[in-house]
DNA sequence: GAGTTTGAAACT
DNA sequence: CAGTTTCAAACTC
């Protein structure tokens, strides 16, 4: 109902808008157009590119014609309300899509590309205005005179406006901007400490006022100024770290949790986050600590923003080591929900006893990851005190298989280059490079690697009795499975029901709409992406992050595989997106040739290229939670994923 | 949570 | 390369 009047009156005003737009924003108006939809769509908001989503929600007419606002206000608005009350988990969700739909982002990224640029808390800052902007007119002078309100959000926005409601602007926004900005770490922590010291926020909010936007910041920005930004991909990936550690000194925090216990990727080894994430195997969900969060994420996005939230919560909450939980001062709201295990293949964690985890037998290092500490292993040394351990050891490993950290799982297209198979044959896009050998599992049991990494077996399988739900090597139809695994089903599964029922409709699921539409269902995409997300890096977050190879790993995680998946698909490869993060393997290895087209570099690294398709689709999504969430993942949104 | 099953990884 | 052993995840109870 509030919203209502505020959007005639927005469409009405629509015309004085742009003019606002123009003003401060005109930044994000020209750099949305001009560059290309950044990788990270949330993670940084640049005070330009909120200001322009704002301006963009709110007025629908405003520069951005394709804006998809329409809807924005109301939500918008509902979202402050729900906001303020702190736990509206789906409001946010939203909030995030539309942020990553404005694709503001760029200029975030340009932004942290130059630290120089917009000083952390510079950026907050900017959200900040956001605020006001968003929910004060609203609230406050929007039943008077829309008028009014719009003016005296304008003027806050401005700067003009020096007594602004910033407490509870920031209050209620704090969290959206936290939550949904979670990749500036620098904006976190502005806001954290905000949050953390409400009776502080005023002071901190003026100085943080649009005015001062592009200024270097207060002292504390400075600070974090291009460490922030190097670590940044930490932050992403190591979510926990990030949040917790935000109020203060975050860029030691990060790198101390890293270094010390985080889940860290290998230094020189390219780690293939997207083993971690993809790697099927299921983190255990009965660990209450889950790091890694890409699959998490997914899952949560996917299920819902709720969900999503929930995720960020625990993670900072659980996440990462106690040092860091330490850090937690300002989270007040944390829902210590956790993800539906079921589906959250969280991260990896390992149980090695003898391996010392420095063999493929560990999942951690098989994912080219250092172990955590949830993890538990005995005698582990794949640990970074045992760097030089860890790379000798995958150095040894790779002069005896240059494939063995590879990615499993490559996409069908490659497949069929490489092996000449038929990709028509097998529903699934992607397949297992190497081929299971499974003997009695059937292929139906996470025993298979393929069938872990939810493709069909292939010609390349030595399995006996396939009977793989995503495709037997033998090729038969999606029918004749789905009739056998009805007959398994009825037989011999309850247990199998009770327990993976839940994975048992998804497959089931998926087969159907395979069946229905062996091309490209939802859920055979959703299926390939998960396959590829687990599989693939991120690419171009890589190039934004710019920073240590940490940074590029923790970056790419999640987002990229998701965003790409949906639209490059196709194209894409889930090896090839392993290689990149396994320099040292590519650069020697003959696995980018087999890998196929997919420059490494190319692909994910063009931005460009990923926005566009990551936004598209997002677009697309929006109104379908789920599928939004995949894209908006790989954008950075899981981090974002606010709260 | 302990024990079993399974198949990849490692070894011979 | 084939066979065997080792290993840890997946699974069962």
């Amino acid at each position: 109902m509030q919203d209502s009047p505020v959007f005639n009156y927005i469409n009405s005003l629509s015309p004085i808008r742009p003019v606002k737009s123009i003003q401060n924003p005109h930044q994000f108006s020209t750099l949305n157009f001009t560059s290309p939809p950044s990788v990270f769509t949330s993670p940084h908001l640049t005070s330009s590119h909120k200001e322009s989503r704002f301006f963009k929600t709110h007025h629908p007419s405003s520069s951005d014609p394709t804006n998809p606002l329409q809807e924005s206000p109301d939500k918008s608005t509902a979202n402050e309300e729900v906001v303020a009350e702190a736990e509206a988990t789906s409001t946010t969700t939203e909030f995030n899509i539309d942020v990553e739909m404005e694709q503001p982002q760029i200029v975030k990224e340009t932004n942290l590309d130059d630290p120089l640029a917009v000083p952390p808390c510079g950026r907050e800052t900017t959200d900040l205005s956001l605020v006001p902007y968003a929910s004060p007119p609203r609230e406050e002078n929007g039943s008077s005179s829309e008028d009014a309100g719009m003016q005296k959000m304008y003027d806050n926005v401005q700067g003009k406006n020096e007594t602004p409601d910033w407490d509870s602007l920031i209050a209620d926004s704090s969290e959206f901007l936290i939550f949904g900005s979670p990749n500036d770490s620098e904006a976190f922590r502005c806001l954290m400490m905000q949050r953390a010291s409400p009776s502080q926020a005023p002071s901190v909010m003026q100085t943080m006022q649009p005015g001062s936007i592009n200024e270097p910041e207060s002292s504390t920005a400075s600070p974090y100024g291009a460490v922030s930004v190097l670590h940044r991909g930490i932050r992403r990936r190591c979510l926990d770290f990030e949040m917790p550690g935000n109020k203060q000194t975050s860029s030691e925090n990060n790198t101390a949790a890293c270094g010390s216990s985080s889940r860290c990727v290998v230094p020189s080894i390219g780690l293939h986050l997207n083993a971690i994430l993809m790697s099927t195997k299921d983190c255990k969900t009965n660990t209450t600590h889950d790091y890694s969060c890409s699959e998490k994420y997914q899952v949560d996005l996917q299920g819902s923003s709720s969900t999503l939230q929930e995720a960020l919560d625990q993670t900072e909450i659980e996440a990462v080591e106690p040092t860091l939980e330490e850090l937690h001062l300002s989270s007040p709201k944390k829902k210590r929900v956790k993800l539906e295990a079921g589906e959250g293949e969280s991260c990896k964690r390992c149980n090695c006893k003898k391996s010392k985890c420095l063999k493929l037998y560990c999942e951690c290092f098989a994912a080219g990851v250092y172990c955590i500490e949830p993890c538990s292993c005995i005698d582990c040394f794949n640990k970074p005190i045992h760097e030089d351990t860890v790379l000798a050891t995958r150095k040894q490993i790779e002069s005896r298989n240059p494939l063995a950290f590879a990615p499993k799982v490559i996409k069908s297209s490659d497949l069929v280059l490489e092996t000449g198979e038929d990709a028509s044959k097998t529903p699934a896009s992607a397949r297992h490079k190497r081929g299971c050998n499974c003997k009695k599992s059937n292929c139906l049991k996470k025993y298979c690697e393929c069938f872990q990494g939810g493709v069909g077996c292939s010609i390349n399988c030595r399995c006996e009795g396939c009977k793989n739900a995503f495709g037997r090597k033998d090729g038969s139809s999606i029918v004749d499975m789905e009739a056998e695994q009805e007959e398994e089903n009825e037989t011999s599964e309850k247990n199998r029901r009770t327990k993976k029922q839940d994975y048992n409709t998804e497959v089931y699921l998926m087969r159907k709409e395979e069946s229905s539409a062996l091309p490209a269902t939802p859920m055979s995409i959703y299926r390939e992406q998960m396959v590829q997300l687990k599989n693939m890096m991120p690419p171009p977050q890589s190039v934004l992050g710019g920073g240590s190879s940490f940074n590029s790993q923790y970056t790419r995680k999640p987002e990229i595989s998701l965003t790409h998946s949906r639209t490059k698909k196709s194209l894409e490869t889930v090896a090839e997106d392993g290689a990149e993060e396994m320099p040292e393997i590519l650069s020697h290895s003959h696995i980018d040739n087999n890998t196929k087209a997919v420059s490494p570099n190319g692909k994910r690294v063009s931005p460009p290229h990923l926005d566009s398709s990551s936004s598209g689709s997002v677009l697309g999504r929006r109104s379908g939670g789920r599928k939004l969430i995949l894209q908006s993942i790989p954008t950075f949104p899981s981090l974002t994923p606010k709260h």
